[in-house]
DNA sequence: GTGAATTGGTATTTACAATGCGTATTATCA
DNA sequence: TGATAATACGCATTGTAAATACCAATTCAC
């Protein structure tokens, strides 16, 4: 029972975001933030905006920021967002017939009835519960107090 | 959200199993009726066995069977054995301070509870309630290495 | 209008689980 | 006691998904 690091990394970026929902961020200061490689956070990044759950937008100045105020986003919606097309077994693909125990398995019910009941535990917290307002410090020292510049431009 | 093979797999076998409880099962007859390759089987029985799932026999006449009546057998406790050494995510792994959000991140513990939820779902049901009698029928035609050599159907 | 910054999308490389296969060990039957 | 059948275990191979790199599209600043 593993989630992918897509649902990993992107739980952690919207934290960061939660903590400042009127900031924008660009996939560059938050790869910096956390010590991950750019790229693929820019590929969650998308995926999030495709759901909905942030919005993007390019150019100068530009970076990804929440939709919705953290306090209306549940983490279960992101989980759900973020773990599209890994079913739980491979029965749950979406290939009619490919089980031999198509008729007669009662199991698939039983782990579609857990895995609700895993998100609905989820869902009885929101982006707000989980949001973090300091850096994670990751690598080198950063003293980037709080001076309200959202100048972050390095590399 | 993704089982292991492993899992998926050891699943249902126990399921057949459960089926028929007093009898001994080969790995070589589960592979040959589920279409699957009978190495990776007998690992997860191997497992299943170190559990305390299911009592291996060796020898001639030997396989493997239901260590306890399928009554008293959870899907939970399956799944947690099946499952062992695949965290939710990586800060679950055994490397504490590897995480660097280590004492500011209020997920952790909201994973935590999803999982204890999904699994508690699981433990609501026993091996019986999804034990299968019938034999999947073959379906689809299946590459088998074995050399072809009728088993004679042991009593 | 030009240039720099930033996301969007695609292709390639890499890592790990899944699978296959061979060998050793052990128990049962003749 | 010997032959056979099955598990147990380790290693090599394969396949899929994650991770990375690269290029195109877009927008703001000046």
């Amino acid at each position: 029972m593993r989630l992918t690091s897509f649902t990993d990394f992107g739980l952690r970026m919207l934290m960061r975001m939660a903590g400042a929902p009127e900031r924008v961020f660009s996939t560059a200061e938050l790869a910096t933030e956390f010590g991950l490689p750019r790229n693929h956070l820019a590929k969650i990044i998308q995926r999030l905006a495709h759901a909905g759950i942030v919005e993007t937008r390019r150019g100068g100045g530009g970076g990804a920021q929440l939709a919705r105020p953290p306090q209306a986003i549940t983490l279960g919606e992101i989980v759900r967002q973020l773990e599209v097309g890994h079913p739980i077994v491979e029965c749950f693909a979406e290939m009619p017939g490919l089980c031999s125990l198509d008729g007669k398995c009662r199991l698939k019910f039983r782990l579609r009835a857990a895995e609700l009941a895993f998100l609905a535990e989820l869902d009885r917290h929101v982006l707000a519960d989980i949001a973090l307002e300091n850096v994670p410090t990751g690598g080198p020292p950063l003293p980037q107090q709080t001076t309200a510049t959202p100048r972050s431009d390095q590399a």
